[in-house]
DNA sequence: CCTGTACATTGATGGCTGTCGATAGGATTC
DNA sequence: GAATCCTATCGACAGCCATCAATGTACAGG
């Protein structure tokens, strides 16, 4: 029976995880089912860019997205939904347009969860 | 025409990258390509479960990870096959045994592209 | 050389994923 | 309210992936 990603538990429980880094101790499958997500979303060469994109702006709205990542516009929403998702970036409506950030915490995490000292 | 992981340039060329944090300036398609699939590997749970087993305890024999993560021997030889392509662990063979141990410059390179000070 | 052990590879399968066209929702403006 | 613009969702499709049983390969010990 796989652990499939799907079976992992809701991504609202990420601010749960104790998240000490992969050299302390082995992680619990639970955790391992919960960081994995968002990890996975990272994965995505398109989405990498996307991110670099936001982070490097401050704040991007969805329309900017299109042009430099060469992708439709379900394709460029169905990637921010899947960041948004996995807890790395937040989207606000203001009136027409959807203004994308990062959250900077999550990948505090991230980096505490390689080894970083 | 979607950019497939299956595009992207060899893994060899992973030690080629600048890796300047994301948040510094957009990523190019190229980098993007060689760094998502090493992402990507961290993105499934038995993977992440795996390393840090490798990690904890610094060399892991493969037989000795069919146990805690649950999985047959031939999907454990598959994990460790990706982890390693993504230059995250080596293996060592002796004698019978194939030997694990991480590669702690791959995490150094994620955590700076992670925005690490 | 033969046997047993450890690991890698193959083949098959079900599920997941990235992509886009078409369509629907929601906000602004006239 | 109607038209317009931006975004989200749906449906479909092709490719990728995690998994395991079966098989192949390599090594160690008799």
């Amino acid at each position: 029976m796989p652990a499939r990603i799907a079976d992992a538990p809701p991504l609202d429980r990420l601010d749960e995880l104790c998240c000490s880094p992969l050299t302390d101790a082995p992680l619990s499958a639970t955790e391992a089912a919960v960081l994995a997500p968002v990890l996975a979303a990272l994965g995505d060469p398109v989405r990498l860019r996307l991110l670099s994109l936001v982070a490097a702006q401050g704040e991007v709205c969805s329309c900017n997205l299109e042009e430099p990542l060469e992708r439709s516009q379900p394709t460029v929403s169905h990637h921010t939904r899947v960041l948004a998702e996995a807890g790395l970036i937040v989207g606000e409506r203001r009136g027409k347009w959807m203004w994308w950030r990062v959250v900077p915490d999550r990948f505090a995490l991230l980096r505490r969860l390689l080894g970083g000292a």
